[in-house]
DNA sequence: AGCACGCCGACT
DNA sequence: GTCGGCGTGCTC
C-alpha cells in the first residue's frame, strides 16, 4: 500500500501538494515536520507536513520527497490549526502564513550554482561573448549563483547562456541546499589528562621555565578553574593572562592543553538577582482581583488603565501566577522601541525565564528563541515580542498580554498575511485555552465596544501610581498667535516660555511632531512647483543632513537643486515641517542645550532606539523631539513639559479613524509628562482650539470621545458596527487597473448593493510605477462574514479569468485598520 | 514565488 | 533573420 503526505509550501499557492513516501517514512513522519521536496523543474523547497495518508492522487503522479529534515515536529498541531484560521480569515494562503510564521533559517531552499567542469577542454574561440564572460568569471570564482551571473552579464535572462555552456561541457549546474542556522560554538581549553598527576605537573612547569608567557597561561588556567569550577573559554583565558592567542596555540600544539568546542546560546541573560515584584497599591490590587475573577468565567479581559497607573505591575502579578503553574506567557508589544525598558523590568522579576522576539534579531537568534519556546524551555517561559511572535510554537500557553492594544502596528499591512495580532491573539488564546488580557490607557473603539457588549470583561484603573497628578493640559490657539505675531517659527510664545522655564529648572522637555502629512517639501516661490518622484505620485521630501530630496515610498533620491526645475527661479523654500525642522529651529533658539531627535531616520540599526532613549534618560539630552515613537510607554522621570507642535495634522488625516487615533496619540504623548510628584504640563498647539477631540483630550474624557465617535461610526457605517474588506487593484497599466476596478465594483454591487464603495484612487495613486485603486466593502453585522468571503472569492475567480485583467494584481485586506 | 514556454520588436 | 523582452500558465 503506497503512502503519501500533504505538504504546505512557503509559496502563495492555495493548495497543499501531495508527495509519495515509503512505508518507513510514513511511520516516521508526523504533521509539523519539515521535508525537502522537489517542486517544478529544478527547485527544492522546504515544506511542512500537513497530513500523512494513503489516498493516491489519481490525476497526477506524486513525486517522492527529497529528504526528511526533522526528527520531531517543528510546528505543533495547534499552530497548524492557527495557520488555517489566519489563512481563511484574512483570505490568504497557508503558504503565506508559513512564510511569516517560521524563522527564515528553517526554510532551506535550493540554490542553483554553476561550476566549471573539471578538466574541461575549452575551445575559447567557439564561445560567444556572454559565454566567454561567464567562463572567465568562473575562473576567478569557482562557483557562482544565478544572481551573481545576472550581475556579471548585466542581463536578465542568463539561463540560455548557462544551458549552452552545459551543452558545450564547460560548466556543470548543481542544486545546493544550504542550512542557514549555524549553532554558535565557543572554544574552550583544559589541561591535558596526562598532567593530572602532581609530579607530571611539576615536570611541566620545569619544562616551561624558559617560556614565562606560557607558564603564566597555565597559572591563570589553574586559578580560573579553581574559582569557577567551570570549563574555561579561550577568550577569557587570553584576557585574564594577558597573553596572545598565539601563546595558547603553542600550548595546544605541544599537547599541553586540549581544545574543545561547546555549543552556546546567542542570547544570554546576564543579569543579577531576581527581585520580588513591587507591592501593588489598593487600586492595582482591586484591578488584579477583578481581572482574576473575570478569568474564572471569561477568556478575554480589557484593562483600561490611565497612563502611569501601573498596569505593568498588574501584568507581572498575573504572569507570575501562570509561570508558577509551569505554563508559558506571551507578552505582545506594538513596537521594538518599547522593549528595551520593559525587557529589563521583566527580567528583574523573572530573570532568565524571559525571552525576546523581534525583527531586529538575527535569523540565528530567532531560531534559538523559537526552539526554546517549542521545547517549553525554562529560558522562554515569558516571551516578550512584537506582532509576529503570535506564531511561536507555544507548548502550553497560559496567558497572552496585549499591551497598548489600540496600537495600529499590530496590524500587518504589506506582505500577506495581513493579520491583526491582537485579534489573532484572541483566537490563539482560545486554541490554547489561555486567557487574554488587553491593556491600554486609550482602548480602541472596537475593544471597548466588545467590552461594553459583554464579549470581553472590562476592568478600570483610573488612579496614577503613587497618586501622581495627571498633567495639566492647555490648548494654545496658534491662529490667534499668528495674528498677534507671537510666533517664532513653529513655536508660540507660550510654548517657548514654558520650555525656557523647564530647562532653567533642570527638567526635560519632549516635543511631538507628527511627520505624516508634514514632511518638508521644497516649493518654488515663483511658480509653486515642487520636485516630484518619477516613480510615485508624491512630492520628494527634503533631508537636510545630506542635502537630498528623497521619496518615502520607493527610495528614489536626488541632490537638492539650486534652481527650480520648472521655471529656473532661485527662490525655493520648504513647505510644511518635520522633526528635522523643529530640531533646527530649537538649536537656534536654545543654543546652550542638548537636543535629541527620535524618528525613523535617527533610529536605524539594532541599537538606534536604545542609544537615544538612554541618552535622554541619563540626562545627556535636555529636549527630545520625536514622532509617534516617543509616545509609547517610555517612562522618563524628569520630564515636566510636553509640547504637541501641531494637533491639526493628526485630526485632518483622511481616515475614519483619524479622530480616534488623534485622541489616543495626544493622550499617550501627554502621559509622558510629570511621572513623579510634580505635576506635568502639556501644551497642544492647534489652529482649531474648539475641535471636539482637542477638547476631549484636554479634559481627559475618554467616555465622551467613545460615545461621540461611536455615534459617528454607527451613522457612517464603520466598525464596530460594520466590518470592512478593502480590495486593492494594482498594475502598471493605468487603464487596465481602471477598467478592472470598474468591472469588480459592478460585480460586487450585484451582490452587496450600496455596501460597496468606490473604486477610488488612494491618496498616493502611483507607487513604484504601479497604479492603485481601492474598493471598500462594508459588511453589516447580520451578514455572515464567511459567506461574504465566499462570494468575494467567486467574483475574484471570474475576474482573474478575464484575459485583459491578468496583469492587474488584487490585494484583499480584511479589517484594514 | 520561480521557471519554462511562446509570441513580438530591435538589432547584426 | 535572431536575440531578448515580457505575458501566461503550471508546479504534487
Amino acid at each position: 500500500m503506497p503512502h503519501f503526505i500533504n505538504v504546505i509550501l512557503p509559496l502563495p499557492l492555495e493548495k497543499h501538494f501531495t508527495y509519495s513516501i515509503t512505508q518507513a517514512e510514513a511511520e516516521f513522519l508526523r504533521p509539523g515536520m519539515r521535508v525537502a521536496v522537489p517542486f517544478g523543474k529544478s527547485k527544492i523547497y522546504t515544506g511542512f507536513v500537513a497530513a500523512v495518508h494513503q489516498e493516491d492522487p489519481k490525476i497526477y503522479e506524486a513525486k517522492p520527497i527529497e529528504q526528511i529534515l526533522d526528527k520531531e515536529p517543528l510546528v505543533t498541531g495547534v499552530q497548524l490549526k492557527f495557520w488555517q484560521w489566519i489563512a481563511s480569515y484574512y483570505m490568504c494562503t497557508e503558504g503565506e502564513v508559513l512564510r511569516a510564521a517560521v524563522p527564515s533559517a528553517f526554510l532551506l531552499e535550493s540554490e542553483t550554482k554553476v561550476e566549471l567542469l573539471k578538466d574541461a577542454r575549452v575551445d575559447e574561440d567557439s564561445l560567444t561573448d556572454d559565454e566567454f564572460l561567464l567562463y572567465e568569471a568562473l575562473q576567478r570564482q569557482s562557483t557562482m549563483k544565478i544572481n551573481e551571473i545576472i550581475q556579471v552579464l548585466d542581463k536578465k535572462t542568463v539561463l540560455p547562456v548557462i544551458n549552452r555552456l552545459v551543452e558545450k561541457k564547460v560548466v556543470v549546474v548543481n542544486q545546493e541546499i544550504y542550512e542557514q542556522y549555524k549553532p554558535k560554538t565557543e572554544r574552550y581549553v583544559r589541561l591535558h589528562e596526562r598532567y593530572q598527576e602532581e609530579d607530571a605537573m611539576h615536570r611541566l612547569l620545569d619544562d616551561l621555565q624558559r617560556a614565562p608567557k606560557q607558564k603564566e597561561v597555565i597559572f591563570t588556567l589553574f586559578s580560573l578553574t579553581a574559582k569557577d569550577k567551570k570549563p574555561v573559554k579561550v577568550s577569557s583565558l587570553s584576557k585574564e593572562s594577558k597573553s596572545s592567542a598565539g601563546v595558547i596555540k603553542a600550548l595546544i600544539d605541544k599537547n599541553v592543553l586540549k581544545e574543545h568546542y561547546i555549543q552556546t546560546q546567542r542570547i544570554q541573560y546576564e543579569g543579577g538577582q531576581v527581585e520580588a515584584p513591587l507591592a501593588l497599591n489598593e487600586y492595582q490590587e482591586l484591578a488584579l482581583e477583578e481581572i482574576s475573577q473575570s478569568f474564572e468565567t471569561e477568556n478575554v479581559c480589557l484593562l483600561h488603565g490611565i497612563t502611569s497607573s501601573g498596569k505593568t505591575e498588574i501584568y507581572v502579578q498575573l504572569i507570575e501566577k501562570v509561570v508558577a503553574e509551569g505554563k508559558q506567557v506571551l507578552y505582545l508589544l506594538p513596537e521594538i522601541a518599547l522593549t528595551a525598558q520593559l525587557i529589563s523590568r521583566l527580567q528583574n522579576y523573572f530573570g532568565d525565564k524571559v525571552a525576546v522576539f523581534h525583527s531586529k534579531y538575527s535569523v540565528n537568534e530567532r531560531v534559538e528563541v523559537y526552539q526554546n519556546v517549542l521545547n517549553n524551555s525554562e529560558k522562554a517561559r515569558v516571551v516578550i515580542g512584537v506582532r509576529s511572535s503570535i506564531f511561536l510554537p507555544f507548548a502550553t500557553l497560559g496567558l497572552i498580554v496585549v499591551d497598548e492594544e489600540h496600537e495600529s502596528t499590530f496590524k500587518q499591512y504589506d506582505p500577506a498575511p495581513r493579520y491583526h495580532a491582537r485579534d489573532a491573539a484572541v483566537v490563539l488564546g482560545s486554541l490554547h485555552n489561555a486567557k487574554v488580557l488587553l491593556g491600554s490607557a486609550t482602548p480602541s473603539l472596537e475593544s471597548y465596544f466588545n467590552a461594553q457588549h459583554a464579549k470581553y470583561s472590562l476592568v478600570n484603573l483610573n488612579r496614577r501610581y503613587g497618586d501622581v497628578l495627571l498633567p495639566e493640559i492647555e490648548i494654545v490657539d496658534i491662529k490667534e498667535k499668528h495674528r498677534k505675531k507671537r510666533m517664532t517659527g513653529h513655536f508660540s510664545d507660550r510654548l517657548l516660555g514654558e520650555i525656557r522655564e523647564t530647562l532653567e529648572n533642570g527638567e526635560q522637555v519632549i516635543l511631538f511632531q507628527n511627520r505624516r502629512g508634514f514632511s518638508p517639501v521644497m516649493e518654488c516661490n515663483t511658480c509653486g512647483h515642487s520636485p516630484q518622484c518619477p516613480n510615485c505620485d508624491v512630492s520628494l521630501t527634503f533631508h537636510s543632513h545630506n542635502n537630498q530630496l528623497r521619496c518615502h515610498y520607493c527610495g528614489y533620491h536626488m541632490a537638492l537643486q539650486q534652481k527650480c526645475m520648472a521655471c529656473g527661479s532661485v527662490e525655493i523654500s520648504t513647505k510644511g515641517f518635520g522633526t528635522e525642522k523643529v530640531e533646527t529651529e530649537l538649536k537656534a533658539l536654545f543654543p546652550g542645550h542638548k537636543i535629541g531627535r527620535m524618528d525613523l531616520d535617527t533610529t536605524r540599526g539594532k541599537h538606534g532606539y536604545e542609544k537615544i532613549i538612554a541618552a535622554f534618560e541619563g540626562g545627556e539630552l535636555n529636549i527630545l523631539v520625536g514622532t509617534q515613537m516617543i509616545t509609547k510607554g517610555l517612562d522618563f522621570r524628569n520630564v515636566r513639559l510636553v509640547g504637541i507642535m501641531n494637533a491639526d495634522s493628526l485630526l485632518n488625516f483622511p481616515d475614519f479613524r483619524a479622530h480616534e487615533r488623534s485622541f489616543q496619540l495626544m493622550l499617550q504623548v501627554a502621559g509622558r509628562a510629570g511621572r513623579t510628584e510634580k505635576q506635568g504640563l502639556v501644551l497642544i498647539q492647534t489652529y482649531n482650539p474648539h475641535h471636539q477631540i482637542v477638547q476631549q483630550v484636554s479634559t481627559n474624557s475618554f467616555a465622551d470621545m467613545y460615545k461621540e465617535q461611536l455615534e459617528e461610526r454607527r451613522q457612517y457605517k464603520y466598525p464596530p458596527f460594520y466590518r470592512l474588506i478593502r480590495i486593492t487593484l494594482k498594475g502598471r497599466d493605468y487603464s487596465r487597473v481602471n477598467e478592472g476596478a470598474d468591472w469588480l465594483a459592478v460585480s460586487l454591487r450585484n451582490s452587496f448593493k450600496e455596501n460597496v464603495l468606490g473604486p477610488e484612487f488612494p491618496p498616493v495613486a502611483r507607487i513604484r510605477n504601479e497604479y492603485y485603486k481601492n474598493i471598500l466593502l462594508k459588511i453589516p453585522q447580520k451578514q455572515s462574514l464567511g459567506k461574504t468571503k465566499q462570494v468575494v472569492e467567486k467574483i475574484l475567480q471570474s475576474f482573474r479569468a478575464i484575459g485583459g485583467f491578468k496583469s492587474v494584481r488584487v490585494v484583499i485586506n480584511i479589517d484594514p485598520y
